[in-house]
DNA sequence: ATTCATTAGTTTAATATTAAACTAATTCAA
DNA sequence: TTGAATTAGTTTAATATTAAACTAATGAAT
C-alpha cells in the first residue's frame, strides 16, 4: 500500500526519510555493539568509558549529556561498571553536589584495548560511502540534530 | 582533547559522523514522540498502529521486523495494545503457529487521527534541510542502512 | 509415516530506560 | 543571615528491551 490520503507528497518523503534514518541508525548501532559482546559492556557503559577516556574525569551529568542518557539511568550504568572495578566515584570537594567519575588503571586498560577495534569496526561499518558521501552525510546529520536539540538549558522558571 | 594515537584521522572522522548520526537519530525521535505524550502510547505502540494501517493485518514476526524489535518485546508492546482494545489478535486457521494482529475500530480511528499529525510533525523536524538535501540524506542514509542491514534469514544450522 | 530442523510466539531473568518524587548542596537575592 | 530557587544525584515505579530457554506447529527428507 503506498501514500494515504490528508498528508501531502512532501510529507511522504520526509516519513520515508525518517525510516531510513532509524534503519541505518538501527543497523550501525548493532554492528558496532557488535564487537563489545564478548566484554560483557552495553553500549552506555562503553559509551561512559570512551568519553571519560577521551575527556578526563567527568561528573555524572556531564557524561550524560554525552552519551545522551537521564541522569536516573547514569547513577545505575555507573554503578554497573563501579562494581567491575572500571570507574570510582569520588566527591567533588568544591562542588559537593558533584560526583567526579573516573577511569580506574582497569577501566583504562580496558578502553584502551577496546577503543581501537571500536574504531576499526566504525570504519568498516561506514566503508560503504565515499570519503566525499561521509562528508556530506556527517554535514547534513550535524544540520538535522542540531535544529531539534533539546536546548541546553530548559527554561524550569515559574510562569505564576 | 582530540585525536587519540592509534587511529587513523579517516576513522576518527568516521567515529563523529557515527556520533553525528546517533545526536540526529536521538533528536529527531524526541520530537516525533513528543505529540504522543498526551495519548499514552510509546513509540513501539504507534509503530504498530502505523505500520497496521498502511499494511493492513500482519503477524507479530513481520510486524517485529518492520519496527526493529525483537519478537519477545512485540509479545509484550501488543499485549499492552491489546489491553487497551487498540488491537486483537486472530490465530490464523492456516499456519496456527502464527497470530494476525489488526486494528480494532477504536484503533483505526485512533491511528487516523494521529498520522497526519505525526507526519507534519515529521515535515517540522527535517524543515530545516532544503529538499535536495533530503533527497541526498535518504540516498546516504538508505546506502548505509542497507551496507549494514542484518541477514533476513541467519544461518542456524548446526556446525556440527 | 517418522524424524529432524525450522519457525512463530511466549516466558523468564536480567538490565535498561524514563519520568517523577525526593535529598542534599549551592546560589542568589533581599 | 535567611529563605527561595536551582542543581546534582538517587530512588522508585512502571515499562521496555534483550537474549535465551521454551512450547507448539510446520516443513522437509528420507
Amino acid at each position: 500500500m503506498n501514500p494515504k490520503p490528508r498528508i501531502t507528497v512532501q510529507q511522504w518523503t520526509i516519513l520515508k526519510t525518517y525510516t531510513k534514518m532509524m534503519r541505518a541508525a538501527d543497523a550501525v548501532t548493532t554492528q558496532m555493539h557488535r564487537h563489545l559482546e564478548d566484554t560483557g559492556l552495553t553500549l552506555s557503559q562503553f559509551g561512559v568509558l570512551e568519553v571519560l577516556y577521551h575527556k578526563g574525569p567527568l561528573c555524572q551529568r556531564d557524561i550524560g549529556q554525552k552519551i545522551l542518557k537521564t541522569s536516573g539511568n547514569m547513577t545505575m550504568v555507573i554503578d554497573n561498571l563501579e562494581k567491575r572495578d572500571l570507574v570510582v566515584r569520588e566527591k567533588d570537594p568544591a562542588d559537593r553536589r558533584r560526583i567526579s567519575v573516573k577511569l580506574t588503571e582497569k577501566g583504562l586498560d580496558m578502553i584502551q584495548t577496546l577503543f581501537p577495534k571500536h574504531a576499526a569496526v566504525a570504519a568498516e561499518t561506514f566503508s560503504v560511502l565515499e570519503s566525499n558521501e561521509l562528508a556530506t552525510l556527517g554535514k547534513l546529520l550535524k544540520k538535522i540534530g542540531k535544529a531539534n536539540a533539546s536546548p541546553p538549558e530548559t527554561d524550569n522558571r515559574r510562569t505564576s
